[in-house]
DNA sequence: GTGAAAGCGCTAACAG
DNA sequence: CTGTTAGCGCTTTCAC
């Protein structure tokens, strides 16, 4: 069902229909359609499955922008915060968001790269693929990366610096008595974590160790099994860095079941500064980032990289800082 | 830069360009492209902002679906993993998905329903606006509405259905013997809700009364401040029913601020079964449903209605029922 | 106010 | 194996 059959059926040419389809008022300074005429058209395409295509629309009006966004697994809150986020900064620009969940697996991944580049204006997201993959698959379009480098003009990215943060942390718990401090570690990809070598940066001025790790699948269940781990082979660990909030409060969980008193016993710090922290108990002291401000950086980004393609990323560094949020764990 | 261009600047025409852009390896069996030039015009097409347009592509060939995922609140735990569930089912099929965070307004619903029937094929989601105004919005594509009743033979719909699941759990309480059972219900919308509905046809053969109700907003901090007041106005509960787990975690923090025990001095049974009832002290209690399945069969229909736009939905009942999870906090 | 023409960028059929 | 021809469905000039 074209606009073509609708203006037969209506008895109408085709930009009458177009006209009446667009012009939602008739415009009077420029008189374009006729009120009755208007509503006539519209009747006839009252019909379900009579919508104007959106290919050949958008092929002659190039207004809506769509952004590809892609995380890793929605229902990590971590995803989640940042996709609300991003939507949210989206949205004020008028822009549409296709999602895609690459469930941590790189196939989905490639999967995901592989048509992505061809249905969207601009990519943010979360990859971990090597950088030529992905500039494969976007051939053409801007790509935003979240918490991570890159080399390519076309790329720009907002980096996680959470040295000052985390600094914060160690001091915040090297003035409560903690002498030994145990890190679980987000035990994916590089290993260490840019994180771990924050806190034995922070620790080493304070005297204090940073070898007491353990890595942990990035989910509750993963921290919840992992600070045993480190537990046993670390007895005289009293408080414990977790690489982000998720692991955090797995480690509460963990806690809880041994026994361990938080804060009294054992001293629990997150990352990342989630809205879950808050709702356990006792409530995750974290480092806290602006997830909401990494929506919005990445978003402001993607269109600056949209609207001038050939300029590479002039502000160098463009990051979001964590900062301590003291609350009840540690 | 359009293969136009590209065909210009590697010396042959564009179908050569279109050719080596789509043909992934040159087929054999029909042999279309030649290694030599397809590489010479990938070298030209390396450029950025040098990506074919998806509007023409999609014009010609009318291969991906895009569906709009039409979403109150992508920070509330159960429409996260309704997105999720949703994302899944669509991946399954390749389909693409644009999501609209309405952020519960009646106004950013309104905006939402202007523009996604213009950018979609088939749209699913919740909606609090009247049929009339997502009828006009969503013109002519094929429309799943979740937990909401339709009229149109345009529109397809996923019924919640926790009668069971309620009347389980109000057995289960009274089991344990608990003869006052209070219930925090959504403030929002048509209230009372069906599931205070449910409720009270599920106490009365056990002789319980349904007349102790809270209001609460659909939050953590809803149910955490209903709470009190539903204690305040009937200090003989011993027992809370909520309108969902999130509600209900939120009555699990008041509980705990008032002193009261879960489960001994106070039971607490959510809805929805979402993950986060398990992560919280004690877990909670539900009426869980399969979101996973409710994403599912939401793809599924929109699947259908867009093989078959004449067809009114023959399933008479589609629909996701609850069953009781006991877990700790009741 | 409404109709006719042209063309958006691409791919699918055929020629060569 | 590559180039030429014709649309995909719509909007935007321009005449009428």
């Amino acid at each position: 069902m074209t606009i073509h059959d609708v203006a037969r059926s209506a008895g109408v040419s085709r930009q009458t229909v177009s006209r009446a389809l667009n012009d939602k008022q008739a415009l009077n300074d420029k008189g374009e359609i006729q009120g009755a005429t208007k509503r006539r058209v519209l009747d006839a395409a009252r019909e379900p499955g009579c919508q104007p295509s959106r290919f050949a629309r958008g092929l002659v009006r190039q207004d809506t922008v769509t952004v590809g966004l892609v995380i890793p697994d929605l229902l990590n809150p971590f995803s989640t915060e940042v996709a609300a986020a991003a939507l949210g900064a989206a949205g004020l620009r008028g822009w549409h968001v296709v999602v895609h969940d690459t469930s941590d697996h790189p196939d989905k991944e490639r999967a995901t790269l592989r048509v992505i580049g061809s249905q969207v204006d601009a990519v943010i997201g979360y990859f971990s693929s090597p950088e030529e993959e992905i500039d494969r698959g976007t051939r053409g379009v801007p790509v935003v990366l979240v918490g991570r480098e890159h080399r390519s003009p076309r790329f720009s990215s907002i980096r996680v610096d959470g040295a000052d943060g985390i600094r914060a942390a160690v001091g915040h718990l090297v003035a409560r008595g903690h002498r030994r401090i145990g890190m679980l570690d987000h035990s994916g990809h590089p290993e260490p974590s840019d994180r771990h070598a924050w806190f034995a940066a922070a620790a080493a001025p304070h005297g204090v160790a940073a070898d007491a790790v353990a890595g942990a699948r990035q989910s509750v269940e993963g921290g919840e099994a992992a600070l045993p781990r480190l537990l046993a082979a670390h007895p005289d660990v009293t408080a414990v860095l977790a690489f982000d909030d998720v692991i955090a409060v797995g480690a509460l969980r963990a806690a809880r079941r041994l026994g361990r008193r938080v804060p009294d016993d054992l001293a629990v710090v997150g990352f990342d500064g989630l809205r879950l922290g808050d709702l356990v108990e006792p409530a995750l002291t974290t480092v806290a980032l602006g997830i909401g401000r990494l929506g919005a950086l990445a978003v402001d980004e993607a269109a600056r990289l949209l609207s001038a393609p050939e300029h590479p990323a002039p502000r160098a560094a463009l990051a979001v800082h964590g900062a301590l949020l003291p609350r009840a764990s540690a």
